[in-house]
DNA sequence: AAGACGAAAGTGGTTGA
DNA sequence: TCAACAACTTTCGTCTT
């Protein structure tokens, strides 16, 4: 029945399409977007048999390509005052010529400024579920895009590397921080460049973040690993006592919090073992080890 | 056989001269 | 700009459950 629907997706022309029918949405693979929630079957309305008739039944038109600003006409007014016909243009009228060229020139600036913020939002939109992160902080992230387009930012730079950084701020002022590792992941740049952008960004928009507390982590781990409310409360208070004794300076947060749930899924009978940990903090099971031994030497754990 | 442990060498980022 | 440095990773052999 739907052999007849636009297998290629608005967004970025991909035809790796998927339907997913149990949902009844069909998405895209490779960029993630949910092109049609409700499928309805966009297919020929009669079957044909030949093709006048094809044509003529088909619910469907050829696909648009949104790829290509002004749809690569471009609509300069000539620097001749010369009129459509080549004839001179009045001297009272070279004025008025002037400042049509200027309006001109500006309306098709702002044209593309507005579709590369569509682009952007579309982008964060996309990124943010994919990610899991609420509505909110879409809206704070998408602020700080704005701010970042309207003071000439984006010049040079990727949209995409630029919604990542709004994203990751967003997310670390929530107090719910994605590393850079996970941000740059699902944006496919790399932490380096996505890090680079970051600074460059908080600096001009002078952004000013406190710094990540592992307990910060503590619940989308906990989440992530199926523990019980009761671990993720304990393994605060171990990272609250790990603080206390000064423990913490200058370690990796999610190494901290992971070893805290850790610790706190061995007491509670809920044990996870240090592999499964390490893949959902994002680092290695030496780390967590590490961090262990240094709070088994200095936190009494009896007492939790 | 899986999990935990720890040594050793390598990596990327920060700091201080 | 460069070397020293701390934290972390990778890899791997060994021990424990």
């Amino acid at each position: 029945m739907n052999e007849n629907k636009q297998n290629i997706c608005p967004e970025c022309g991909s035809t790796n399409l998927v339907v997913d029918n149990e949902r009844a949405e069909i998405s895209c693979k490779r960029c993630g977007l949910v092109i049609e929630e409700s499928i309805i079957d966009q297919g020929a309305e009669y079957r044909a048999f030949d093709h006048d008739q094809y044509m003529k039944r088909t619910r469907v038109g050829a696909p648009t390509i949104y790829g290509i600003a002004d749809k690569g006409l471009p609509t300069d007014i000539a620097f001749k005052n010369k009129d459509a016909n080549g004839n001179k243009v009045p001297e009272r009228n070279i004025y008025q010529m002037h400042r049509l060229r200027k309006l001109n020139k500006r309306m098709r600036i702002s044209r593309t400024g507005e579709r590369n913020l569509a682009i952007a939002l579309s982008e964060l939109n996309r990124k943010s579920s994919l990610l899991g992160i609420p509505r909110s902080i879409r809206e704070d992230a998408a602020l700080i895009y704005r701010n970042a387009a309207k003071n000439g930012l984006v010049r040079g730079r990727s949209i995409e590397s630029i919604v990542a950084v709004s994203l990751y701020i967003s997310c670390r002022r929530a107090n719910i921080p994605r590393t850079l590792d996970e941000i740059a992941e699902v944006f496919n740049i790399t932490r380096k460049r996505l890090g680079k952008n970051y600074r460059f960004i908080s600096r001009e928009l002078k952004i000013k973040l406190n710094p990540t507390s592992p307990a910060d982590y503590v619940p989308r781990f906990a989440t992530l690993l199926g523990v019980s409310d009761k671990v993720q409360v304990m393994a605060i208070k171990i990272i609250d006592d790990a603080i206390n004794k000064g423990l913490i300076n200058g370690k990796e947060p999610t190494g901290v919090s992971a070893t805290s749930l850790y610790i706190a899924s061995i007491l509670l009978n809920e044990k996870r073992t240090q592999k499964q940990i390490s893949e959902i903090a994002g680092v290695t099971e030496v780390t967590i080890r590490n961090r262990y031994k240094e709070f088994c030497e200095n936190l009494d754990l009896r007492i939790f």
